[in-house]
DNA sequence: AGTGAGGCCTGAAAGC
DNA sequence: TGCTTTCAGGCCTCAC
């Protein structure tokens, strides 16, 4: 379930190995990802060279000497793999080969919630995907102000919020919880309670909560691996993701009173909470 | 306009 | 043991 610092991780890996390079040939086993890749995407891109690789939100992009740019979304259990060469034989879900001239990106995504597409480059920021994001986490116009302006009619829970990609990008559900708990903020809150103090805190905590799981390369839970096939460790720091029952951190509260952390659903979704650190009243 | 539900998709884990 | 059900979740579409 690649989120920001998973994306960023495979973004390093892939600027490392094949920026500069030049696509030699593509290959594509399953068109039909959560968008089916273009007819022409083989043609568009082949021979190109891959000038600039870089992250938004969510997404990996190869912009190309060509001026088309390749977006790639790793939707929830996409993977890649850097090869030195192309594959003698393909695993279970290997759904396209990318080769350069100085290795091979092998896309491999079980649920094919991914994406593979390209655009013109100069139409990148006016594209769907990209026209109504909102602020990247570490953009210095992300600020208290902000946020409050962006929850001020918001009905929904914080979380919900937080998921938003079209307020802050890249942050899945697993940050959600952490930075919310580091922040010591309640998931139930309405994202229109925040303070603006509270604001503050809840964007030093995202940045934090980011940072440290990009330091680590990333959370290893179910599919996501980096490139080479190890694991991100980022998830033997997670305070509260996943831990159901246990005491947090940062508590020395009494289990038997207190169960431990919280796992409830919002919209369809696990959230964890530290019930005794995250209080759900405001603070005056 | 904002919100919530449904759907896409597979495999692991839980339930029976 | 082996089948069925549930769960995981990013993000788009649709109905209210």
């Amino acid at each position: 379930m690649p989120e920001l610092p998973e994306v960023e991780t495979i973004k390093e890996a892939l600027k490392k190995a094949v920026e500069g390079a030049v696509i030699s040939d593509v290959a594509i086993y399953n068109r039909r990802l959560r968008l089916v890749v273009p007819a022409d995407f083989e043609a568009i891109v082949s021979q190109a060279r891959i000038t600039r690789i870089w992250r938004k939100a969510k997404y990996a992009l190869l912009t190309l000497e060509n001026g088309y740019t390749i977006i790639w979304h790793f939707g929830m259990s996409g993977r890649v793999k850097i090869l030195p060469n192309p594959p003698a034989r393909l695993e279970k879900h290997d759904h396209i080969v990318i080769t350069t001239s100085q290795g091979t990106l092998v896309f491999n995504d079980a649920r094919r919630f991914g994406i593979m597409t390209y655009i013109q480059t100069a139409s990148l920021s006016c594209s769907p995907f990209f026209r109504t994001l909102g602020l990247e986490p570490f953009d210095s116009a992300l600020t208290p102000d902000y946020l409050l302006a962006r929850f001020h009619h918001k009905k929904s829970s914080i979380k919900a919020a937080l998921l938003d990609q079209h307020i802050i990008n890249g942050i899945g559900n697993i940050y959600a919880s952490e930075a919310l708990y580091e922040a010591r903020i309640s998931p139930l809150r309405t994202a229109s309670s925040l303070t603006k103090d509270e604001s503050a805190n809840l964007i030093k905590a995202v940045r934090l909560t980011l940072e440290k799981a990009i330091k680590a390369g990333g959370s290893t839970l179910r599919d996501y691996r980096q490139p080479d096939g190890s694991m991100g460790y980022f998830q033997h720091q997670h305070c509260v993701y996943g831990k159901t029952g246990q005491r947090c951190p940062n508590c020395c509260c009494n289990l038997a009173e207190t169960g431990g952390i919280s796992q409830i659903k919002q919209d369809g979704r696990s959230t964890y909470y530290c019930p005794t650190l995250q209080k759900e009243d405001i603070k005056k």
